[in-house]
DNA sequence: TTGTATGCGTTATCAA
DNA sequence: TTGATAACGCATACAA
């Protein structure tokens, strides 16, 4: 078996009787070839197995087509479902996704970034953790695109996206208090990330205005465990809170089995829950979750639609998009 | 802002006072430059901000560092765990992972495979849906290697890596009898990959060797949905089962909310459940579920170790293997 | 160990 | 519309 390599233009063009330019044009789109050499071109290429090569190509025409998802925890039901999409929207755009996994140790969202310069990626999505600042500079001084989902930075060139976590926080007060629910618990992890405190902040404060006694207990990472651990502790305490917002859906899940099964509480007669992210495993029979929603779409389109846009970034011109966090009332909450 | 545009080997070496070959072997692993101007050269890159670019990098080594992920569903527990871990190895192993997703429409998957050709991907991991032969040909003649996980064809120069899927079925009707089950199920969706079908056929054809009637059902797409379908049709059928096999532990988490909310079931004691991959959720409390375990890491072992070995696949041998689905116990089986 | 020269496959510029 | 030629940024064979 010939150890063979890529065919090349060059091969190509020698075929079809043609000029190296020839093929180069037949496969830029917009490019001027008559209709006759661009057909024998096109056969050429397709006896030969022709494919361009996009190395090549991204190193003349100075774009890639590569986006970076820089990611840890990236088989949560959220953040996969995240990915699912913008690796989605990013095809359909013509790009294509390069994922980065940080799960390791810390620096490790920098080592991506540079990653990403290496390839020349056109664009950065940072879906989580923070990234030094010197390391943006040296994006954005090149050209590249940087987009933080839920992140805190302010910085000029960069595309924001955070949800209005404050007001999903206080829907959720509101919530409780027409189920006549009095003492408020709010979940959280340790992990401490912007949205998660914002939305913790946000609830407290609601609380607060109220008058509304409020229990958050912080542990752990945010995940299933940590719900069932905070569920154990908020229930072997004095006071028992009658509702709790958790921080996220997967926390919700734990905290739900946490109560049912260790201290026999049935929901929402003994106590109301609300989520955060809308994981399919909040419409599952065992939890139907009251939740509120990730615009997963919208924050995809939103992202690579901005790309499109703003080719004429030498503005550095940032934008903070805050989208809306919808509410979805199941059956974890009683009706007011 | 200046808009300027990356720096090059070119400029490295005039600040460093070397050729830009020396720049370019400080940037090589194993190369031969003294302490002494790899220093000079080490500086005067880190003031500058240089990267060495991949593109070009890969244009003369012939060899990308890219390795195509190429994947359907990829925000579903399984997949997407799959993925992480495959992500991580692969970085761990100095390459990057370039996800393909190939949702969309049918010959998809060819599509994506081009696209590996593209950007020249050193290898492209199939985890769903099956490329054309005459493109498998293709990646093959040009020296990219591939995996199939979980898929059925026969080739030279693949890996293909399989799971015992007849023998998982077997410990399943087997611990069914033990656990005096005698009126099986099996939940299955319409789907159809082979892994699914091996799945099915080894369990009926176990249950066939003891003399036990099995009810198979195939209904929609793999999933939760497609679980709680399949337990209302069987469990309004003439002949309840006592004991079911699913085909996937979604479907089992669907199939077991079905059973216990709409006939009031309750697990093990009136009817037992195993699933297959041992996703995150099979260990939540409402589920509990005994499955047998995906064994995802040694998948992706395998994989990016045989990159590593088999760098002379010029003698095109392909490779099957066959790994063992460890059967997890939890609480939907009755203790035999 | 170091520098020079050449090639990798492509696109862009310029004449024809 | 077409072809020749010069980049693009890097690696390497070869000579020093």
């Amino acid at each position: 078996m010939s150890r063979k390599v890529y065919v090349s233009a060059q091969e190509v063009a020698a075929k079809a009787g043609v000029s190296r330019s020839a093929v180069s044009r037949t496969f830029t789109p917009g490019a001027s070839v008559s209709k006759e050499t661009r057909l024998r071109v096109l056969q050429a290429a397709e006896e030969l197995g022709y494919h361009v090569n996009h190395l090549a190509r991204g190193l003349t025409r100075r774009e890639s087509g590569i986006v970076c998802l820089i990611v840890s925890d990236l088989a949560t039901p959220y953040r996969s479902s995240l990915l699912r999409t913008l690796t989605d929207r990013l095809q359909n755009s013509g790009r294509v996704a390069m994922v980065i996994n940080t799960d390791r140790s810390d620096g490790s969202v920098d080592r991506a970034l540079q990653q990403a310069i290496r390839y020349r990626a056109e664009a950065s999505i940072i879906l989580s953790g923070m990234p030094d600042r010197s390391i943006i500079d040296l994006c954005l001084r090149n050209g590249q695109r940087l987009v933080l989902i839920n992140r805190d930075e302010e910085q000029e060139g960069i595309l924001r996206i955070n949800l209005d976590d404050a007001v999903a926080a206080q829907t959720a007060v509101h919530a409780f208090w027409r189920a006549k629910c009095r003492h408020l618990g709010f979940a959280n992890s340790a992990a401490g990330t912007p949205s998660l405190m914002a939305r913790e902040a946000g609830f407290v404060a609601e609380a607060a205005a109220r008058g509304l006694p409020v229990l958050v207990e912080r542990q752990g990472a945010t995940g299933y465990e940590c719900g069932r651990a905070i569920a154990r502790r908020m229930m072997t305490g004095r006071q028992r809170p009658d509702a709790v917002f958790c921080a996220t859906d997967l926390i919700a899940c734990g905290f739900m089995d946490g109560v049912r099964q260790e201290f026999g509480l049935s929901i929402p007669a003994d106590i109301c829950i609300v989520g955060f992210d809308d994981i399919e495993q909040a419409s599952w029979g065992s939890y139907e979750l009251t939740t509120f929603a990730q615009p997963v779409d919208q924050i995809a389109l939103e992202t690579v639609s901005w790309f499109g846009t703003h080719d004429n970034l030498a503005s550095g011109e940032g934008s903070l998009l805050t989208l809306h966090a919808e509410m979805i009332w199941r059956k974890t909450v009683r009706a007011g």
